[in-house]
DNA sequence: ATGGGGGCCTGCCGGC
DNA sequence: TGCCGGCAGGCCCCCA
């Protein structure tokens, strides 16, 4: 359910609980999520630091004191909420289990991080930190979108030839590691492309756009998600879920907000996915 | 290799 | 009020 921003937003929010912390009590409660747990998942993270906090597309990864990383994925419903001390004066005592909280970090300071996933998408493993992005999970991610190696040149490359509509390519985390279905209906948006345009069919003009207006749509729900995270903590201290105010995503019949634009915002069905535009606006 | 569809799960919301 | 279908921001796997 998160994109790229989402869960950069949830890392920058577990950063005081867990950089630099020792999880002194891992409780796994059940044996998976999507997949199993690694073995032993609780006994490899009670006792560890967490030396750092870091995000790869839309996985969180904790480097851990044993050589080992951590890998948390929020799949479509997955949630982190903070309890503890860190919260402030209101907040020291930790809230009641709820339904559906898979795996319960207790720090050496009294802070506490709960993983919450009701639909269990979401996924955890651990690998040994020297053999990086070799996970399988990891390995055929394609760049971030707000990395120097995701440019104009290799984004004009990679749509070169597709019969895909561009929809689908953005989609597509070999070609690009982080969007997800709102961001590229907001991008699509931004940039006057319908997603029912074939990728291939596209100009080097107008594939070369869509770069910096990624970079601009993921940069700006980043610090969207910056200031909410502030409302976050002041209130139950979950992270994960803010209000954007979207153009088109979740939109459909409503009025396009381009100026002197009197169309309806439609969605149709790509892939099994709903994509939301301007008919007017995008071509 | 590429593109499309199915499936995994639970919760919520709108319509009857 | 209850039931039912449709929907959900992800991603792997299988098939043609």
């Amino acid at each position: 359910m998160p994109e790229l921003p989402e869960v950069e937003t949830v890392r920058r929010g577990l950063l005081p609980a867990m950089e630099g912390q020792v999880i002194a009590l891992a409780q796994v409660n059940r044996a998976d999520l999507r997949w199993p747990f690694p073995p032993q998942m609780a006994e490899r993270l009670t006792g560890a630091r967490v030396l750092r906090l870091r995000r790869r597309s839309k996985y969180i990864l904790a480097d851990l004191s044993t050589d080992e990383t951590l890998l948390i994925h929020l799949g479509m419903s997955g949630r982190m909420l903070i309890s503890g001390d860190l919260l402030g004066a209101f907040h020291h005592d930790h809230p009641a289990p709820q339904k559906h909280d898979h795996v319960v970090l207790t720090m050496e300071s009294g802070a506490r991080v709960t993983f919450n996933d009701a639909r269990r998408f979401g996924a955890m493993d651990m690998f040994p930190t020297a053999t990086g992005e070799a996970h399988p999970l990891l390995a055929a991610l394609g760049p971030e979108p707000l990395g120097n190696a995701f440019d104009e040149a290799y984004l004009s490359a990679r749509l070169k030839g597709r019969n895909t509509p561009i929809k689908s390519a953005l989609l597509d985390q070999h070609i690009v590691a982080g969007l997800g279905n709102i961001y590229v209906c907001e991008t699509l948006y931004r940039a006057g492309i319908s997603p029912k345009k074939k990728a291939g069919d596209l100009t080097v003009k107008r594939a070369s756009a869509l770069v910096p207006i990624i970079r601009d749509v993921l940069t700006e729900a980043i610090e969207a998600g910056g200031s909410s995270l502030r409302d976050y903590r002041q209130t139950d201290g979950e992270l994960g879920y803010f209000q954007h105010t979207f153009q088109v995503y979740g939109r459909e019949g409503e009025p396009c907000r381009t100026p002197g634009c009197t169309a309806q915002i439609e969605r149709i069905v790509q892939s099994g996915r709903s994509s939301f535009y301007c008919p007017t606006c995008q071509r």
